[in-house]
DNA sequence: CACATAATGTAGCCTCAGCTACACTTTGAT
DNA sequence: ATCAAAGTGTAGCTGAGGCTACATTATGTG
């Protein structure tokens, strides 16, 4: 339809590379989405552990709005990649790898929610939303925000 | 375990709205994720009948680095949430919900972008990371950005 | 110690968003 | 006018992430 056989229209030769860059771009925002799941299991299995002593699916069912056996099912997800333990009826513990997520998410969403708040975001807006946005901040942008908040 | 009967810890009694509150956070960004899908494709759409005068099912897919077929299924659900029109081998349009929604992503799109670049954000990480940043940013958040690129 | 209750775990179902494989239209050259 | 290539549509599969309903295990009173 477009493409007429001989009198292909101008531009149509920046068109591959950016047609390219874009599902990249595309495709990075989804795989994200992937992990994000995770990334909110572990902070919020830190935050617990550090909090109480102890993380329960209960717990980290209620904290997250949905239900038990979702939770479970996600922890059981976590164990299979590596950032949980838990063995039956006795809470889910953070593997080494984890704990180093869960700081790593930590101080990411730290960062957002003061940049937000820098930027005049009020303060529970910012936490609201830094929920969601924090996934999506490359280690270049977070660098960015630091490099912005020490000036 | 943790409550017991009579000496519940310090604390409780302001757990149960941090509870609430956090859970609707991650609700929020969990709906959110769910449309995030219907204002990419919108958004490409508008683009590729802005540019080209028509937007086909390959296109969409090939720019959203996903199976053509992916690509249709999801433009069957745009039909169902009356954001697009399409009949078959005709190409894909918007409808006026479509339209106005197109327009207020890339509004959207374009302010996250220049703050991202406001903050010393390199263009090319600024355009990668506000595609997935866009979907989480809320009206209030989004004013703050108004006011800050003004300044 | 028994037993009710709360927490935990399991099974089975749903929707969404991917995919591949195959079938069917359209289109443009010959 | 035919026919091959490209685009489009359909079917059926997968895994993730939800849910409810039911089964099982711990816990803490009585």
């Amino acid at each position: 339809m477009s493409q007429s056989p001989k009198a292909k229209r101008a531009g149509a030769a920046m068109e591959l590379p950016a047609e390219l860059t874009q599902a990249r771009r595309f495709g990075k925002a989804r795989s994200a989405q992937s992990t994000a799941l995770l990334e909110d299991y572990v902070e919020l299995i830190a935050d617990l552990l550090a909090g109480t002593g102890e993380a329960r699916p209960t717990d980290i069912a209620r904290r997250l709005g949905v239900s038990h056996a979702t939770a479970i099912k996600t922890i059981s997800r976590l164990k299979r990649e590596g950032l949980a333990t838990a063995r039956p009826y006795r809470g889910v513990f953070l593997t080494a790898a984890g704990e180093g997520l869960a700081a790593r998410v930590r101080a990411r969403h730290r960062l957002v929610v003061d940049v937000l708040v820098a930027l005049g975001v009020p303060a529970e807006a910012a936490e609201s939303d830094a929920e969601g946005i924090e996934h999506h901040v490359s280690e270049t942008t977070l660098r960015a925000f630091g490099r912005f908040l020490n000036s």
